[in-house]
DNA sequence: TCTGAAACATGGGATTA
DNA sequence: TAATCCCATGTTTCAGA
């Protein structure tokens, strides 16, 4: 198991943290059994190590009008990949970029408003290579890390 | 556009609490020239609106042991699409669920700690139909909401 | 565990559209 | 009138000994 020196105290402050990053010290206490000075504690040894790297708001998109997700794939050449790292950092709906293996290099998620800017999207990556769109039509929630962990790892 | 009644102060309201959920209410007010009863006020209402619907921690999931990062693309007929779902909220590896149009019915973000852990976490989803594998070589930092707004949207 | 400091929520009054 | 702001203050939460 390479768990970093975490014990289950850790991994419950983690998944309180993920679930409610405002949670109060004094009540993630209360759940594990600990004071509020030792949860503090806890909790900065935790970003001191770099477990921990920021606390983020959760955004609705769809509230924000951009209700629209979508995957796209890019298949390119290797003197390709730092320009389009570059266009794609440029990119404001452009909101993941993860660099992989096999036969597409890219795979991007964005966020729109409309089918034609997602048009006009594609179009400014197709000088990349070949590219493949696929709408989004449902995610699950996203899974917080921590039970992972726990089970076997 | 389609911006929900949102002005250039909730914006960048949003673009703080996205880069630090846990920057203080006084503190958002002093960059945006706003006192922090105003800025408590505003929050509260981005709260009530569904704008914002939570505050969660980033960990880093090198530091604990899930260095791996892949996507996976799954295949499938109709008749298994909800048996899947249901097969994917069970393992604790697979972060992100996506539903999609094209080819491919799902896609897959899955976090372990080796390729060993890969190979079971595949093998447990073949049964649902083919299955494309690809590790993530890098990722960028996840860009926040906000700008794509403003410009054009 | 306790205490001073920091941050937050609330109510009243002023300003503007 | 309705909305939004600021200021003042009581309460909660935090950090350090």
């Amino acid at each position: 198991m390479p768990n970093s020196g975490l014990d289950r105290l850790d991994i419950s402050i983690l998944e309180a943290l993920q679930e409610n990053a405002r949670m109060p010290l004094s009540e993630i206490g209360r759940r594990i059994g600990l004071s509020q000075p030792a949860t503090s504690e806890r909790v900065k040894r935790l970003e001191e190590r770099g477990i921990v790297t920021g606390y983020g708001a959760r955004i609705d998109p769809a509230a924000l009008g951009l209700g629209m997700m979508a995957i796209i794939r890019i298949r390119t050449t290797h003197e390709h990949i730092h320009p389009a790292l570059r266009a794609f950092a440029e990119m404001p709906h452009v909101i993941e970029v993860h660099r992989m293996t096999g036969e597409d290099c890219f795979l991007l998620k964005v966020q729109v408003p409309s089918p034609g800017q997602l048009e006009t999207i594609v179009d400014s990556i197709a000088r990349f290579g070949a590219v493949t769109t696929s709408l989004v039509l449902r995610s699950e929630p996203a899974k917080p890390l921590g039970k992972a962990l726990l089970e076997g790892a």
